[in-house]
RNA sequence: GGCCUUAUGGUCAAGGGGUUAAGACGCCACCCUCUCAAGGUGGAAUCACGAGUUCGAAUCUCGUUAAGGCUACCA
């Protein structure tokens, strides 16, 4: 028979990476049997109509690339697959389980909550057939409810968690149909579940107590129950330490705002393939075919996850750095506008900086900030490990000056230029570098050498922020300001420069 | 409260009577290095607790505790 899972989200505007979650099972498990993966929008709720919330769904399972084979917007052979379309089908199947004896009429004002807490009170479970007639002629509006045995017990076997018994008694007479006219959930899945033929349902384990009584819906019709995948629950670790549902308190919990923060859609899905399911070997980095081929029951954990926003970082730096750099560019395009001084220009070499540095798009933003974020600290340049105090940063970048001054700002001229220097001077190149690198950032750390930081930032720019950090050094070592442009070259460039045309010259 | 489920490092988790209790993220140290990142090497860190079964228990059983779920005319 061939295998076809369902996924069944209701359209509340946003997907949770649980659902996400769900849906990649489904997928995962209908795929690795070849079989049909089937998407039903489950909008009973009214009240809970959110207009547009459709289309999210659709537009995630794209992105994600969970291609589904039947559903609302591409039809196939069970539809409609839109539950508020269904409403009469539902009608009639409650009307069956009345007819049958395992549903009856209620009348009650659903205000009244007399045995609040434990479940309906079964006030209508026995009316007489002339009262029934006499409510229903009058218009009272009723529900229809499950007439649940009220002794034994129902047991199904879980997929995962294995076989479940409970005492009917425990059970209650749940709503199969609401006042509106429309089927609740616990009934509609059933109804849908058995027409659309679905062979394994896929939920989350917020289910399993439901599950009997959807047990015994499907012996009530007859119906030969599919089989269940409870999975576990995504969870959130909490400031005060405890643990809940992966909720908005913990961070982006949606596909949409994960996505929005710069993390790629196939990293997502990376990562939470492997939340409630492991592979059974070391491999983690999947691809959604490699998912599909390795999928397995076998695989799925009993006990929930919690959300680990440092391991999806890692993800995604690794799915970051994999992309070819056109592609780079390109997706990181709309997040160099935040910076708050976009530079589209420079990009192309900006980007290749930025690539090996980021866990997510939204790092750009730090990373560059001192293109507009420049505050003068001269204790950057006191740096130990180069044995550098302000006095001699000073003095390097008093040197360093006249020489940037009369160079082209290209990468490769600016590294040969100061590197020969530092060759010249017989100095480390980190030595010569730092005071350089700092003078024009003002950051200790940058997302790149020195070199690159000017010609990013461009030869006036540089040029007038190591003249700021000159002026700065000097007044805290109550010096005399510096002023570059009455000063000529002094005999120590003069003969640097040379020195460099002689080995330019090899 | 009742019912259901779960329990291996901070996190994801392998292991299902005998193991030095995998691996990954994170963390720490070192190497590399003009900073950071990446990369490399190494390290710290786990069987919730108590009984029982057994020659032997992380593993099986029971109990306790903790956590999560259900107990809606929500899904």
């Amino acid at each position: 028979m061939e295998v076809r899972t369902r996924f069944a989200p209701s359209p509340t505007g946003y997907m949770h990476i649980g659902n996400l979650r769900t849906a990649l099972f489904a997928f995962l498990f209908a795929k690795h049997n070849n079989g049909k993966f089937i998407l039903r929008i489950e909008d009973t709720d009214q009240k809970r109509y959110v207009e547009g919330a459709t289309d999210v769904i659709y537009k995630t399972l794209k992105i994600a690339h969970l291609a589904h084979d039947e559903g609302p917007d591409i039809g196939g052979n069970y539809g409609p697959y839109v539950q508020s379309e269904r409403k009469n089908i539902y009608i009639k199947y409650a009307q069956m389980l009345i007819e049958s004896g395992h549903a009856y009429y209620c009348f009650c004002d659903p205000d009244d909550k007399e045995e609040q807490g434990f479940g309906y009170n079964r006030h209508c479970r026995n009316l007489s057939k002339e009262e029934i007639e006499k409510n229903l002629n009058e218009g009272k509006p009723y529900v229809i409810r499950q007439k649940v045995p009220l002794t034994g017990t129902t047991t199904f076997t879980d997929e995962v968690y294995g076989t479940i018994s409970v005492e009917n008694e425990s059970l209650d007479d749940q709503v199969l149909l609401k006042r509106d006219g429309l089927p609740t959930y616990n009934f509609a899945n059933v109804v849908d579940d058995h027409l659309m033929n679905i062979t394994h349902v896929i939920r989350g384990k917020e289910y399993i107590s439901s599950t009997p009584k959807y047990q015994l819906l499907y012996e009530a019709f007859g119906w030969e129950p599919p089989k269940t995948i409870h999975l576990s629950t995504i969870m959130g670790r909490n400031e005060d330490g405890s643990v809940s549902k992966l909720s908005k308190r913990h961070g982006s919990v949606s596909f949409n705002n994960l996505l929005e923060e710069g993390y790629l859609s196939d990293a997502i899905v990376n990562y939470i393939s492997l939340l409630g399911w492991n592979p059974k070997s070391e491999q983690e980095i999947f691809t959604l075919q490699e998912l599909i081929e390795h999928f397995d029951v076998d695989g799925i954990v009993k006990s929930d996850a919690i959300f680990d926003y440092k391991k999806l970082d890692w993800f995604n730096a690794q799915y970051i750095q994999k992309l070819d750099h056109e592609t780079f560019k390109k997706a990181s395009m709309t997040f160099i506008q935040n910076l708050s001084k976009p530079i589209y220009d420079k990009w192309d070499f900006a980007s290749t900086l930025a690539q090996g540095r980021i866990n997510k798009f939204s790092d750009i933003v730090p990373l560059f900030e001192f293109l507009s974020d420049f505050k003068i600290d001269t204790s950057l340049f006191e740096n130990k490990k180069n044995k550098l105090d302000k006095q001699a940063s000073k003095d390097i970048l008093v040197k360093v000056f006249p020489l940037l001054a009369s160079t082209e700002f290209e990468v490769e001229n600016l590294n040969n230029l100061l590197s020969k220097y530092a060759e010249h001077k017989e100095m480390k190149i980190g030595k010569l570098m730092w005071p350089v690198r700092i003078s024009v950032t003002m950051h200790s750390v940058t997302p790149g050498g020195g070199a690159e930081m000017l010609y990013l930032l461009g030869k006036n720019e540089s040029l007038r922020r190591i003249q700021e950090s000159i002026d700065a050094l000097s007044a805290d070592l109550g010096e005399p300001p510096f002023e570059p442009q009455e000063k000529p070259l002094d005999k120590d460039e003069i003969e640097f420069l040379k020195y460099l045309m002689e080995n330019n010259k090899e």
